[in-house]
DNA sequence: CGATGCTTTGAATCTCGTCAAGATGTGTGG
DNA sequence: CCACACATCTTGACGAGATTCAAAGCATCG
């Protein structure tokens, strides 16, 4: 009895207040565990690549990673960035249409589709927290959307840290440690890294931002972020 | 017996091939059609306001709309043009997060959302249906963020264009009939309309498309249309 | 320590936005 | 049917913002 549920214990994303799991009964989260293989990877490596069969969903236990999708003319753009309790790979379609790479050591469980959506039709409770997962994430894409199409620099920018805020677990105003890179902050916020830098020195100098290391965002005017931020 | 069939005859997005609808079985379709109530606009009406109620979803029958959302500090980003047989409102939200408007004279189907996925859980097929459509919905919306992201001008256009192609009805190459203004494409794009302006002219100077009044575009040079939206 | 990779800064360039004017088109009323 | 008003679209000049290319600063890790 114990053994199926082993991992359950074990990983933050099959416990935490996971969007997935959420008010799930015993059993569920039993069935859940014993469909679900834990995969552990390292930084650089891929939860999944672009355009390969796409019959898994994933749910980060730890670490970060970013979702990506590359063109043939080898541009990128990076659709998200997902965070312990997040879940990845929503959809019916045949292939990924993107890929997910590991920012850090990552640990997530692999579910396959088809049983989860069996599950799923058992469970009215699994069911609804698919569902609002689906929501957010589209509601999370809308927004990108809005950021993408109408947003300056440094307004994407503030956007991004509200985000990293909210999402990016022991993220404080006083003191976000950031998993990723100039680049793919750039790569996310259609922008160059060049430009984030300068947006970054430039929110800085305004007295909005201190940048202790590279890594690390102080901010210290949070109303100035989140009227910059802001897309309602 | 014909008389809850007889919108079923009438309206193109209940009989159309269009993914509500597809594949479904006669009684299906009579419970669809029980549950819908047919809703005749004019231009520049709303379908939907952004932040009312949404307990409803739509299947545009004929014309067409757009899918806008406005932030609080006046600016608009249009999430896409709709056509007949799609379908939009697909979500659990309590709110619209946008609000769709019509381009022109305008019937909808509108159904209402609980009825809609009580009948879901009785037809495989119906269900089916839904998950495709929100499929084919995240996909476009991915597009739609690699295109804002990472492409210039008038290589938004040009995707543009081939997205017209493709869902506009009647649009062939050598006549796009575009229901929509100058001021709509750009808020759709992420530009301001004389760039829009400007990169059709630019194309036009290029020898790629002609204009013969503003509201119809020729392509003159498919490949290169294809080349410079290519975004896969 | 030097080597490597990432980040920042600088200068030149380019794309796109802004502001303003002119062109085109549409609908209305005389 | 023409003339006028109003909308929309196009074009031009200019400026701001972002990219590009290049170099210099800073880390980390052998």
């Amino acid at each position: 009895m114990s053994q199926p549920i082993a991992p359950i214990d074990r990983g933050a994303g099959f416990n935490a207040d996971c969007p997935l799991f959420r008010k799930l009964g015993r059993e569920d989260l039993q069935h859940l565990a014993a469909m679900a293989r834990l995969r552990v990877l390292t930084e650089r490596q891929n939860l999944c690549l672009q355009n390969s069969p796409s019959g898994r969903l994933f749910n980060i236990a730890s670490g970060a990673a970013m979702v990506e999708r590359i063109s043939s003319a080898g541009r990128r753009q990076i659709l998200g960035f997902v965070f312990p309790g997040d879940f990845v790979g929503l959809s019916n379609s045949s292939h990924f249409e993107y890929g997910i790479k590991c920012l850090n050591d990552v640990s997530a469980y692999e579910i396959p589709r088809q049983k989860l959506y069996a599950l799923a039709e058992k469970s009215a409770r699994l069911k609804e927290n698919l569902s609002s997962i689906r929501d957010l994430i589209q509601a999370m894409t809308f927004d990108q959307i809005f950021l993408l199409g109408q947003k300056r620099a440094h307004e994407r920018l503030c956007f991004f840290l509200l985000q990293m805020l909210d999402r990016l677990p022991g993220a404080r105003p006083e003191h976000i440690q950031l998993p990723m890179g100039r680049q793919d902050i750039a790569d996310y916020l259609g922008l160059t890294t060049e430009t984030v830098s300068r947006s970054l020195a430039k929110l800085k100098r305004e007295g909005i931002l201190s940048l202790p290391v590279s890594q690390a965002i102080v901010i210290k005017d949070m109303a100035a972020v989140r009227e910059l931020a802001d897309i309602s």
